[in-house]
RNA sequence: GGCCCCAUCGUCUAGUGGCCUAGGACGUAGCCCUCUCAAGGCUAAAACACGGGUUCGACUCCCGUUGGGGCCA
């Protein structure tokens, strides 16, 4: 029986959740909810200078937004200063670290030495040799000194869940700060203390930080902490498959959120980023993500983020989704967009309903549901460019046909039967001689003032024979203007 | 520059030595349906980076090259 798994998500407070920072915390905790185990957050707001309450709010909205829900946290790193700074010195105090006493200039010079020889910049562990007791009167003449870690002889392992065994060269690594001479605590030690505080037992967390990794293990070894499972998630690229990044455009999970993407398509795309159940399945509930989620799947290779593909797997989810759940996660949409108010929608609930069913098949987020039904309100509409370019090229016949359509809808009683309504227009069509197909498409435009709508029956019947006179009326007379001008 | 990661259609991926004349999905093109647009159905074009090994046999294993990326500096 191996320990329950205590997963976190470990995100520092100076910037919005980005798209990586998502998946990140997907994964991690479609891992907790597959193994029934535990998912700590865990703020990382160390840079007191560019961390800010702002941005902690932000994450936890994303978060929540989302579906990804926490059992432990959030808990803020900067409240565990101390702890780190007792790590540091139980780390001293064990002979795992050293006092350094070099000054800035002097690691300048061996910098700049090192580069000359063109070798990669490791520290010299000058100070390493310095004699405990010489070391401790230092100190207590309060020379400045940094604590660094004693990096031992060898190479540091692991096998990681995604790629497999990982190796590092210690001599790659060099003794590293664990305590700055201000008594800051460096990001390293911080990490490692908290994961071991709270008992985390799978790292998973992006590929960034694989060289991170030697020095975490080698931290747990030296303070004996079980060292955690590390799983590195290949990084999300951008379309110029370099590393997402503000320069992509609106990457903060809100973003999506704002542009009327559903967080169960979101976390079923963000989730096919870097892992696959191994079969063809595409679309797959929250339910199925959690039952078919493993370590063992996830790729070692980046992958870019493709918006198309969001879009697609956003109308998926959109059309299984029922019309009354859509009516009433679009509905603030609609307020917020002044075209109805929250009274007005109140009051029609069931025709809302019915509006957002017949145009949901058609829309592929929140924001093509809004447009496309905008229309079905009364108010006047604008005629789009390319709508009358192809379907009212002639002035002339689109007014000739939608006399027609008057002369139809003048005499039509029952504007719930589609298809005897559909049978009476085509039988007046041909009477008149006209082409059925080029009379509907004219009433479209009329109607909607795009060329994209429901069926032209269903499209009427919703929007009810007042408001469908009016606008044929309105395309008349607008016609007619065009017809003097030219 | 040093260290590390990665390498299958444009994109996301399946593939774990013979099932591969390499499968699915997005996107693209065409057809069907049709009052428009979607949705849906069908079809097509589209990939194993390269070079060496290992093996009776490599997309699959090993090495190298090239390319991309990350971290540190």
């Amino acid at each position: 029986m191996t320990a329950p798994v205590r997963v976190r998500f470990a995100p520092s407070p100076t910037g919005f959740l980005h798209v990586g920072g998502a998946r990140t915390a997907l994964f991690n905790w479609l891992w907790a909810r597959h193994t029934g185990g535990e998912f700590v957050l865990r703020i990382e707001d160390t840079d007191l200078e560019r961390s800010t309450k702002e941005m902690t709010t932000a994450i936890l909205e994303g978060l929540e937004w989302m579906g990804i829900d926490w059992d432990d946290g959030p808990h803020f790193q900067s409240r565990s200063r101390d702890n780190h700074r007792a790590a540091a010195l139980a780390l001293l105090e064990a002979k795992a670290a050293y006092p350094c006493f070099c000054t800035v200039e002097e690691l300048a010079a061996e910098r700049k030495a090192a580069i000359t020889r063109k070798e990669s910049y490791v520290y010299s562990g000058k100070c390493r040799t310095i004699a405990p007791d010489r070391a401790a009167e230092r100190r207590d003449k309060s020379e400045l000194h940094t604590i660094r870690f004693r990096v031992p002889f060898g190479e540091t392992v692991w096998i990681d869940a995604v790629h497999g065994p990982t190796r590092f060269d210690n001599r790659t690594i060099g003794d590293f700060i664990v305590l700055r001479s201000d008594g800051a605590p460096v990001y390293n030690l911080a990490v490692t203390v908290d994961d071991r505080d709270m008992r985390i037992t799978d790292v998973i967390r992006g590929d960034d930080h694989i060289s991170n990794t030697p020095k975490q293990i080698l931290l747990y070894q030296a303070m004996g902490a079980p060292v955690p499972r590390f799983a590195h998630v290949p990084l999300i690229l951008g379309p110029d498959k370099r590393k997402l990044s503000k320069r992509h455009g609106a990457l903060g999970v809100s973003a999506y959120q704002e542009q009327g993407y559903l967080p169960q398509a979101f976390t079923n795309f963000l989730a096919l980023l870097g892992w696959s159940p191994g079969d063809d399945r595409e679309m797959m509930s929250r339910a199925e993500l959690v039952e078919a989620f493993s370590l063992e799947r996830i790729t070692g290779k980046s992958a870019v983020f493709d918006v198309q593909k969001l879009e697609w797997l956003n109308g998926q989810h959109l059309s299984t989704m029922s019309g009354l759940a859509v009516a009433d996660l679009v509905r603030p949409r609609f307020i917020d967009a002044g075209i109805a108010t929250e009274k007005e929608l109140a009051e029609r609930t069931i025709w809302f309903t019915e509006v957002m069913t017949l145009v949901k098949t058609r829309s592929r987020t929140l924001e093509d549901l809004v447009v496309q039904g905008r229309p079905f309100f009364a108010g006047a509409i604008e005629y789009q460019p390319d709508a009358v370019k192809k379907f009212w090229k002639d002035p002339r016949v689109a007014r000739e046909l939608l006399s027609v359509a008057a002369n139809y809808v003048d005499g039509e009683a029952a504007f719930d039967d589609l298809e005897g309504m559909e049978a009476r227009l085509r039988a007046l069509c041909e009477q008149r001689d006209v082409s059925a197909g080029k009379l509907m498409q004219a009433l479209r435009v009329a109607l909607t003032g795009t060329r994209v709508s429901p069926g032209i029956f269903e499209t009427m019947a919703a929007m009810g024979k007042s408001l469908v006179v009016e606008r044929i009326e309105a395309a008349r007379e607008h016609l007619g203007r065009e017809i003097e001008v030219a």
